[in-house]
DNA sequence: AATGAATGAGAATTCATTCAT
DNA sequence: AATGAATGAATTCTCATTCAT
C-alpha cells in the first residue's frame, strides 16, 4: 500500500470514528481519546492526522457535506430528465436511509447546535448551501415553467421546501416515534402535491421513482 | 425584599444568564463560572439553587418553553374568532422578534443539538410538542371546514408548516443574511397563501393584522 | 426556660447530631449542614453555637470522653469494695451496650484515625488516659497484693489490658461478624483468668456482677 | 527503561506519596494534588494511572497489606521450626521499625478511622485478616501442644493477642512518649510469659531471637 | 508512522464560614 | 437567638495537546 493511500485510511478510520463518537456521546463528548478508541488506534495518531480537535471536526462536516452531496446528484442524475421526477428524486434522497438514518441526522443537528466554531462550519458549507439552495430553486422554476403554473414564487418554494426538510429532521431527531423517515417524506410529497397538483397529485408512484 | 421572593429573583437571574451565556459560547462551553459571572453573583451560588448543572439546564429549558408557550396562545388570542386569521397569528408569532431573536434560535438548537440529556430535554418537551401539533392540526382543520377544501390532509399540513418553521429557524441561525425573520415569515406565507388561496392569497394586510 | 438552659441544649442536639452524622459519613464528610439538619436546625446557628468546626469537634470529642469516664466510674463504684470485682466491672463496662456500640465505637476510631488535629485532640484526652491507665494499674496491683501474686509486673499488665481492650474495640468495628461486644468480653476475661486463676477462672458469675 | 516497567515504577512512586501523604495530612486531607506533588509528577498523571481517589486508596491499602503479610511471613520463616519461636518472631515482627514506624502506624489507623469506603478496605482485608488469625491461633495450639499446657482456649488467646497487638499499635499512635515499640513489645511478651511460662518466662533472649 | 505516557489548564461540585435580616 | 442566603477557596476529575521513544 502506497504512502499516501495509508494516510486517507487512516484518516477515514478517524472520520467514522468521530462520527460514531458524535452521534453516542454528542459533539462535546467526543474526546480524542473516544476517537482514537474507535477506531482502534493509539490515542496521539489523532493529534498526528489532525492538528487540533476542531480540525478534525472541521475534516468530518466536510465528509459528510461531500457524502450528501454526491448522494443528492447522484439521485437526481438517476431520475432523468423530467423536471418534476429529478424534482421528485432530490426529495426522496433526503429521506434516504443512507443520508436520514438517526445516527446521521443526529450529527447533522450536532454541528448546528454548536456554536463556538460555528462561523467556521459555516464559512464551510454557506457554499454548498447557496449552490443547493440555487439548484432546487431552479428545478422549481423548470417544473413551473414545464407545467405552466402561474403566480408561483420559485425562491420562496425553495426555501420553503427546504426548510421543511430541514424541519422533518429535526422531526426524526427529536420524535422519531411521531414521525418516521416514511411519515416525513409523505408530508413532504403533500407539500409538492398542492403546488404542483398535475405532476404530484395522487401520485403516489412519482416518489418511488426516485 | 421577602425571603421568598428573592430566590425566584435569584432563580431568574441565574436562567437568564444561562440562556445569554448558551447564546454566546454554546451549550458545551457554558460554565457555571460563566453563568455566575454573567448573573454577577458568586460562583457557589450557582449550586445552591440548582444542584447540577443539568438541572441549571432543565430549568432553563422549561423556562423557555414556558415563555414560548405563553407568547404563541397570547398571540393566538388576541386574533379574534376568524381561523385563517387566528393560524396566521400563530405562524407570525413564531418569527416575531421576541420569539425568533438570533439569540433564542442559538438557544433552541443548542439543546436540540446536545446529545447527552436529549431524552430528559424530551421527556420535559413532548407533552408540549404533542399539544402543539395537535393545536396546529386544529386550527388547520378549522381553516379547511370553514373555507369549504377538499382533499387536504390536516395533520400532514401541520407537520409539514411546523416543520417548515423549524427549518426557516435554522436558516435564521446559520445564514441570517440569505434569510432574515421577515423573509422567514414571507415563506410560510407563501406556502399558507398556496393551501388557502381564498384565506392567504394576495392579502398581506392578515399577515399584519397578527 | 432559662437563657443558659437553651444554649446547653442546643449545644446538646448539635452533639449528638455531631455524633451520628460522623457515625453514618465518617468524620471528613460529616459536613456541618449534615449535622445542622440531623439537629433540625439552620445551618447558621451551629456557627453560632461553635466558632467553627474544629471547635465543634473539639466539643463532641470531650463529652464523649466524659460519658465514657462517667459510665466508666459509676460501674466501678457499683461494683463494691473487692479489688477483683472493681476490676472485672472496669473491663465488662467497656463492652457494655451503652459504650461499645457500633456507633461510638465507629465515632471513637473516628478520631483516632483523624491526623489533622490529632494534636489538639490528645491534648483533650492526655490527661484523661494517663489517668485511666494510672487507675487500672493501682487496681490491678490491688488485685496482685490481696491475692498474693507474685512475679506479676502490674504497669505492664495494666497497658496490656487497655491494649487489648482498645484492639477488641476495633475488631467490633472492622469485623462485627466475627468478634461481637459478647466475644470480645470473654476474650478479657479469659485474660484476665490466666492472670489470676483465684479470682477469674471458672468463675463466670463475677463478670455479670458488674 | 521498558515500557512496561515504568508503569510500576509510577504506580510505586504514587503509592509511596500517597503513603506519605496520609501520614502528614490525614486521610481527607490527602489530595491528589499533594500526591502528585509529593511523588514529584503532575497532577493530571494521578488520574491516568487511578481512575480515582478510591481507587488510589485502595490500591494503597493493599499495598501495606501485601508488605505487612510478605514482611511478617518471612520473619516466621527465619525463625526456625521451634512453636514458640516462631510466635516469638511473629510478635517481635509487628513491632519491628519496618512495620511499626510512626509513619506506617498512623496510616493503618488512617485507613479503619475511615467511614466511607469502609466496606471495600474491609473487602480488600478480610481474606487477610482471617488467615492472620487463623496462623496466630495455630501457632499457639502448637505451643500449647508442644509445652503440654492444660484449659488453655487457643482462639480466646488468639483473639486477646491480635487485639493486645491492635490496641498497642495506638498506643504507640497516640502516646508515642508512654508508650514506644520496645515497651509495646515489652507488655506483648509479659502476656506471652504469663500464658507459656517455661517458654517465655525469664527468657528475653526468645524476642531477640527473631 | 505510530505509540502512549505525561502535562496542566480548566470544569463541576462541595462546604466552612460570614452576615444581613 | 436564629435564619438561611451568599461567598469563594479547595478538590476531584477530564481532556486536548505535547513529546520522547
Amino acid at each position: 500500500m502506497a504512502r499516501s493511500d495509508i494516510k486517507d485510511v487512516r484518516r477515514g478510520q478517524l472520520i467514522a470514528a468521530t462520527i460514531d463518537s458524535i452521534a453516542k456521546y454528542g459533539f462535546a463528548r467526543t474526546t480524542l481519546a473516544d476517537v482514537a478508541r474507535q477506531a482502534k488506534l493509539s490515542q496521539g495518531i489523532v493529534s498526528f492526522y489532525f492538528p487540533s480537535k476542531k480540525a478534525l471536526m472541521m475534516a468530518t462536516l466536510r465528509h459528510m457535506v461531500e457524502g450528501y452531496e454526491a448522494f443528492s446528484a447522484a439521485a437526481v442524475a438517476r431520475a432523468g430528465q423530467a423536471p418534476a421526477v429529478r424534482l421528485a428524486a432530490l426529495v426522496a434522497a433526503d429521506f434516504d436511509p443512507a443520508m436520514a438514518s438517526r445516527k446521521q441526522v443526529t450529527v447533522w443537528y450536532a454541528f448546528w447546535g454548536e456554536t463556538r466554531w460555528r462561523k467556521d462550519f459555516l464559512d464551510l458549507c454557506t457554499r454548498w448551501a447557496d449552490a443547493y439552495q440555487e439548484r432546487t430553486r431552479a428545478l422549481i422554476e423548470e417544473v413551473i415553467a414545464a407545467g405552466c403554473y402561474e403566480g408561483l414564487d420559485a425562491t420562496a418554494i425553495a426555501r420553503g421546501l427546504n426548510a421543511m426538510i430541514d424541519g422533518l429532521w429535526l422531526n426524526i431527531l427529536l420524535d422519531p416515534k411521531a414521525c418516521d423517515r416514511k411519515e416525513a417524506l409523505r408530508a413532504c410529497q403533500t407539500y409538492l402535491a398542492q403546488l404542483f397538483p398535475r405532476e404530484f397529485g395522487r401520485q403516489p408512484s412519482v416518489a418511488s421513482a426516485a
